[in-house]
DNA sequence: CCCATAGTTGAACGATCGCTCACAAAAATA
DNA sequence: TATTTTTGTGAGCGATCGTTCAACTATGGG
């Protein structure tokens, strides 16, 4: 009984959670917001509570899209898990389609005091990523494509810091051959044989 | 002629540096600013002219003072180059000195849409630190201590970028056993034979 | 000693912040 | 159709934001 709503969650959550990509926590106000997802500040908090409800399952909601997919597609699905790896990365900076979104794990990380609750939510996001870059140099070194040698969990613990620290230059306006570079050495790291690719 | 100045601009330039370091930008407001240097919003827009500009100056004093003084501490000064890019990754996870602080070029990159001016501020000290770093392994490499067949601009992009993405999970509260994993495996991507530490 | 100058103080400005709530509109129940 | 229930609407709340400025205080020159 009662009125049926007029708009679709996830629809709203996609757009506030680009907002939230592009200006932070802090940087987007609840004007934008409105803006952005054209939703009326009645309805945003029936159904959110707060800014921070709203942060936070946007947040869920790119860990559950955005993170799983990313994972799916570059670290468990590509035939050759040492080339899905290394899209992983490049995809940071080389995808044209959506113009300097930004990872909400690593801007959430660094304005975590300001949501306290989303700590889990970006613990959560990063395991993901590690496990997904574990699974695929596990592969990776089942094909015979990295030395049987390789410690996993170590060296799926530094790609993940390393694209972390990918993220933050590429915010930072690095340039793309320094980005290259920084791609370069983390399959290096792995100890890759891969040929040249670029 | 005039009233003599009252306080040292470089401690409150400190003091401002570390509530933005804690907070962020937009974390720290002119209350809790007045608060942190002691300085009254006339004095503050007298001498620095906008919230801006006091951001901008504290960013410059990062630079001047903290990335400086780590460069030189862990890169450039270490008889062992080695043992100093590793103490250079540790010591943002294991100093109970300062709690949490945070980096003010990792965070202002992530909110750098906040103050368009900062980047120039960000870009020198990360081109400060990764020319530490190619400093340290150039003598790495020289003292024998590194392969002579090390690339070490590639490196120094590496480990820059690595460093950032340890600066991120510090933020986001990654366990310590975890960011020792990192640094080992920092350490281990530069080919580094030493002897285990912990 | 008095004025010109530089610095300090803190009240208060308009704008915007996150958020609330009274009311209108639509759907289900009786 | 009348009633109940849910959702949409948007004006506007108190708080706080970055910022300004008039009054006040100290200092040096003539």
């Amino acid at each position: 009984m009662g009125r049926k709503q007029l708009w679709d969650k996830a629809e709203v959550l996609a757009s506030a959670m680009r907002l939230f990509r592009r200006r932070g926590y802090f940087g987007a106000s609840l004007r934008d917001i409105e803006e952005a997802t054209g939703l009326h500040p009645g309805s945003l908090y029936r159904t959110f509570q707060s800014k921070d409800g709203l942060f936070c399952a946007a947040l869920d909601a790119y860990n559950d899209q955005v993170v799983q997919s990313r994972v799916r597609a570059h670290l468990l699905k590509p035939s050759d898990p040492v080339a899905g790896i290394r899209s992983f990365f490049t995809s940071t900076f080389e995808t044209g389609l959506e113009p300097d979104p930004g990872c909400l794990l690593t801007n959430t990380a660094v304005e975590s005091f300001a949501v306290p609750q989303a700590a889990d939510g970006v613990r959560r996001g990063l395991e993901t990523i590690e496990s997904g870059l574990a699974e695929a140099l596990t592969r990776a070194r089942t094909l015979g494509l990295l030395s049987a040698d390789l410690d996993v969990e170590v060296s799926a613990a530094h790609l993940l810091a390393l694209y972390q620290g990918l993220l933050v230059l590429v915010r930072a306006g690095a340039p793309i051959t320094k980005l290259h570079t920084i791609t370069d050495g983390a399959m290096a790291s792995i100890g890759s044989e891969e040929e040249e690719q670029r």
